[in-house]
RNA sequence: GGUGGCGUAGCCAAGUGGUAAGGCCAGGGCCUGCAAAGCUCUUACUCGUCGGUUCGAUUCCGACCGCCACCUCCA
């Protein structure tokens, strides 16, 4: 199984630190809004990882913090007249609703930073004992010259970091280059006691901190947005690691962009589509293949002609499950077949992990799926006796696969409630007598019950067996 | 100015030093009372342009053109 690691900006081996066991920390959303398409996009590919390593036989645990401090929020929450902690806490709410809708499963652990200060002010502490830090007016700054390896992540040297800086550089500190990690409370912001007065973290101690406490001090994965890999993880990595001394991930991963438009989808910009908008217009699984569709280090464009493309293709996935589902379990297993969906779903199965081993490239495995899909298909079509027996593992390869993408939701095929059995009842009646009204070529009725029944979301569909009927959404 | 990435059919998008997955759309055929779904055939002698390396390049190297991103808060 291959990575691409940022750090070495290659494709290596993965070999997690402890066999069989997989730490991973994810840089969560700052709460101060919704998310948006493109935080759920690196929510998204952290959770496929997540579901391929298990799937693979890895014990993981996955880290995900959300930042719930920051000057965003303060500024936010003065705006709506509401406190920093209230307004953290609604949208901290709101990105778990969101981000379980989407059917990502939630992380082992969600830490929040209002909730690590004692750790990043230990951290800090070390820091300053180390000499890699200096107090100005309450403030603590991380000294980078102190760390001789500042810059290996984002690729750049001293000199470059200096020369295109359009940032307003702070007079106060001994470097441009030095960033804060405590910053001196300023009158009625949120702030915290700490050994140089009251005062609140800086947003690149809260991951170093709260990674090593839930992780140790060296995890396996690090993954965020493609934005997140200047400053912010190269000062992740110059606190954690001149801290312990010990490399703070083995491999980074860096997810593209989502763009709109061509251009990137950024709050700053006020360009983006909110998670729970796209969620109101289409399926978790649409948005879900929308999302995989192409490589997660590849730039994706979000438009409406792409999600409808999506739709598209997840009618075409479900339609062949729903068909394969009839033949699940009911057909005894004869060995001696050697049909050639047999080698068809095989074939699919090593595809897929190959696609999944090479930088989970997921848009590859779709392809995988799909190719057995129209395998699947063409034994339907011709009755072939031959694959009958197959088709049950067919089903199993399918949903499996698709389980680990995330695009197929078993339980929401299978309606609960009591009142299933009766609907089914009613709707098969009406089927009956369509059926006897076709049976006298009464094309009138027979075309009236199909119509009216497809304005109630159930489409007909006359096969050779007979009419078969399923809810459309 | 520095750093990194991208440019593959009408659209989206994989991929490889040996001759182009998959999806959507479109058109023909089969099936159907008509549909829907499905099957089937058709849709890039070609992978931004120009050079080079090679028996052979879309894939490696170089130049150029175009687009995007980071260097400032943003996943």
């Amino acid at each position: 199984m291959k990575i691409y690691n940022s750090l070495s900006r290659q494709l290596e081996d993965f070999v997690p630190l402890h066999p069989e066991q997989v730490s991973i920390y994810s840089c969560g959303p700052t709460v101060y809004d919704y998310i948006h398409m493109g935080n759920a996009r690196t929510a998204l590919v952290t959770d496929i990882i997540r579901r391929y390593l298990v799937y693979k036989g890895y014990n993981v645990k996955l880290v995900q913090n959300l930042t719930d401090i920051d000057d965003k929020i303060i500024n936010r929450a003065a705006e709506l007249g509401v406190s920093a902690k209230q307004l953290a806490h609604q949208n901290g709410e709101a990105f778990f609703q969101d981000s379980q809708r989407l059917g990502i499963q939630p992380a082992d652990v969600h830490p929040k930073a209002t909730e690590h200060i004692p750790e990043m002010i230990d951290l800090i502490q070390i820091l300053l004992e180390k000499g890699a830090a200096y107090v100005i007016d309450g403030s603590v700054y991380y000294r980078v010259n102190q760390f001789a390896e500042y810059g290996k992540l984002s690729n750049r040297k001293p000199e470059d970091l200096l020369a295109g800086a359009r940032v307003e550089i702070d007079e106060r500190k001994e470097d441009p280059r030095d960033f804060d990690m405590w910053k001196a409370a300023k009158p009625g912001e949120p702030s915290w006691e700490s050994p140089w007065g009251r005062g609140r973290p800086g947003w690149h101690i809260e991951c170093s901190a709260m990674a090593m406490k839930h992780l140790g001090e060296t995890i396996d994965i690090h993954a965020g947005g493609e934005d997140l890999r200047f400053p912010h993880h190269e000062n992740e990595i110059a606190q954690s690691e001149l801290a312990t001394e010990t490399p703070f991930a083995r491999y980074w991963m860096h997810v593209a962009f989502l763009k709109i438009d061509g251009k990137r989808m950024g709050k700053s910009e006020q360009n983006f589509i909110l998670l729970r908008d796209a969620l109101d217009n289409y399926p978790p699984e649409v948005i879900r293949h929308f999302l995989i569709s192409a490589h997660y280090r590849h730039p994706l464009d979000y438009n409406q002609e792409s999600l409808t493309k999506s739709e598209g293709a997840l009618r075409r996935l479900n339609n062949c499950l729903d068909a394969l589902k009839n033949y699940d379990g009911d057909i005894e297993t004869n060995e001696t077949t050697a049909a050639p969906l047999q080698h068809a779903v095989q074939e699919m199965k090593s595809q897929f992990t190959q696609a999944m081993d090479t930088d989970f490239n997921t848009a590859q495995a779709l392809g995988a799926i799909f190719t057995l899909v129209s395998e699947v298909n063409k034994s339907l079509s011709t009755l072939d006796e031959a694959a009958a027996p197959v088709l049950p593992k067919a089903y199993q390869a399918l949903t499996e696969t698709c389980q680990v993408l995330g695009i197929y939701n078993v339980e929401a095929q299978n309606d609960d409630g009591n009142n299933v059995q009766h609907r089914d009842q009613i709707i098969n009646l009406l089927l009956e007598i369509r059926q006897d009204a076709r049976n006298r070529k009464d094309w009138e009725t027979s075309d009236k019950i199909r119509d009216r029944l497809k304005e109630l979301n159930i489409e007909i569909k006359d096969t050779r067996e007979g009419a078969t009927w399923k809810i459309i959404s």
